[in-house]
DNA sequence: GAATCAAATGTAAGCGCTTACACTCGCGGG
DNA sequence: CCCGCGAGTGTAAGCGCTTACATTTGATTC
């Protein structure tokens, strides 16, 4: 025999509590609106009839959602991970509630998320870096969405960001590189047109550069994306240049744990026969053999003030700010004086 | 000046084309109701005011979001990341979104995860392994909503299922090992309680040594959640026991890719001094160094399958199905011969 | 004891869509 | 010439909630 249950609405609550619609309403959303008599005999028939309330009624009456929507480039390296993980539990913490979705760092992707995200009611949006086109940025002020940049610190942008400044920290990195005596340096960058936070990592090397008086026609750079794999490729292509650098200087970790893993492969021995840095201090880092110097990027702290700050944006209890996190040089085995 | 703008709903559309909102929506959602002219006119007036629609809205009155929702349990790591990436792709490919949200290996966390994406309306559901509350599987069953359960496969269990045999498969290894002459194996499992996949791995282990007649009591294991920093210390403790083994077996590559790092520190040689193996076949496997024998699991193929009977469920289309998949042994280099 | 007020609850109007049903219109068949 | 029919469109009833506003009640004040 097959009974068919329908799902319990907030009319069946009501009526099982002998209560009205209004009332069960106000049980779940601001208990102390309510008598605590009333409330006990409403939970009990929550309880009873196993009632969760229709989120997508909620969110149509309410206006308000309580989840914000999160666009990060990828899913498929650890390197938001750890921020976003701070991120969702910093949220949860306020209230709220986190949706995810990757853009495979394809602009057009990103826009289609965004709408659909939006669609859905996201209270507010986290996005990475700022280098996408105006009218995504016009769609959200109409809109009205309140909207954190994060992984870029931008003082001058109209929109609040979080983040720190890729651009002198990785010229932080390369003075300390050139300063140990590297004068054959050759870069593995991650692919800059788009993504602002790889095009400031490859201008602050070649500030660093020119600042100590080369000629950047002397840098090799490689550009490509950030996988395991395409480090280990542009390692090769680099170490059979006309002439072996010293020192390899990659975009992130991922890209220098590709780079030495290709290393060892082909026989090299890191740091004494070639040194690579990385950025961004990922796990991984420090458990590559031997360990990767690089620059500690504070994700969790970021994740954090990126939730607290876009929370305190969408109360209306701030307006746009912008906040700059230190990094710091992580000085590890991959990188050796010449 | 600020001009306020009101976001455009489907009446404004309506009226912008001189049609009734019926028409609007058909025009979205069943083109071929329409008679062409309308549509352009239709078409030309969504453009021009910008409009999306609310998916609440749409939701409500629908009863169907062509959303489903996944809950993994980490994102910290690559494990489920390829997987997840084609049953994403495959289901963009039919006309669906997805929702993923992860649990952190916490059965409650992942209980709540469950009852909210099932009050946003999600159309089905995929979930990790078999394990968990009963409680859960009647809510479920209640709702009549379609559920897959990967990585696993199930062919006794009600509920569809995509996945492959863990005990065997790690069986399989556990034989290849113990027949290159392997007799001082030591384990670092992941944590067994409420996971399926890591007891089955760790009984496929225990199958083999039993049936190669040695004694449960000269097997160590060691259980440790799933993170690098966990197989380093493991490692270093198996390493430290009375008898030092000769091959060390991982639950997984994340803890095998800590063992190796460990063991590099230690200045143990892999695989002269002691062997190591995973399971998954991660990317990160054959970047190690050596680079790591474990266990190909076909992820991809995976997402791909779940997406694709999960979708037929919702549909109506099939019932309840189980698919098996094929795994392989990837004899790389840090596993010698003893 | 009438007036005032706050606390607790109820009434009902939407929120922005989809869709069952009704309607109009032009056409072909009997 | 009338009827039936299908294509295209409109009308309006919800979907399950929240919340402004109205109402009731009992305590407090003068």
């Amino acid at each position: 025999m097959t009974t068919s249950f329908s799902i319990p609405t907030l009319d069946d609550v009501a009526r099982a509590a002998g209560v009205s619609t209004a009332t069960v309403s106000r049980c779940l959303n601001a208990e102390q609106k309510v008598s605590k008599d009333t409330r006990d005999r409403v939970m009990e028939a929550v309880d009873a009839l196993g009632y969760t309330p229709n989120f997508n009624a909620r969110a149509m009456a309410a206006k308000r959602t309580y989840t914000i929507g999160a666009i990060i480039p990828t899913m498929e390296n650890a390197i938001f991970a750890r921020g976003l993980q701070a991120f969702q539990e910093t949220l949860h913490g306020l209230g709220y509630n986190l949706l995810v979705s990757s853009s495979a760092y394809r602009p057009e992707l990103e826009a289609e998320q965004i709408r659909g995200l939006v669609a859905r009611g996201a209270d507010g949006l986290l996005l990475i870096g700022y280098e996408r086109e105006q009218s995504v940025y016009d769609y959200l002020g109409k809109r009205g969405i309140p909207t954190m940049l994060a992984w870029s610190y931008l003082p001058d942008r109209p929109h609040a960001s979080v983040g720190f400044d890729n651009r002198a920290s990785m010229r932080v990195l390369a003075d300390r590189v050139i300063s140990m005596g590297h004068r054959r340096v050759a870069v593995i960058s991650g692919i800059v047109d788009g993504n602002d936070r790889a095009e400031g990592r490859l201008n602050g090397i070649k500030d660093s550069w020119v600042a100590n008086g080369f000629d950047l026609a002397d840098l090799p750079v490689i550009e490509t994306p950030y996988e395991i794999e395409n480090g280990a490729t542009a390692f090769e292509t680099l170490m059979n240049g006309t002439q072996k650098p010293s020192v390899i200087m990659c975009g992130n970790d991922v890209l220098a744990a590709g780079a030495m893993t290709r290393a060892k492969e082909l026989g090299y021995d890191i740091p004494n026969d070639v040194s690579v840095t990385g950025f961004d201090d990922i796990e991984l880092a420090k458990h590559l053999h031997p360990s990767l110097t690089t620059v500690h990027v504070p994700h969790r702290e970021m994740g954090r003030t990126a939730a607290r700050e876009l929370v305190n944006l969408i109360d209306g209890s701030s307006t746009t700010v912008h906040r700059q996190l230190n990094v710091s040089i992580i000085m590890r085995n991959s990188l050796a004086q010449v």
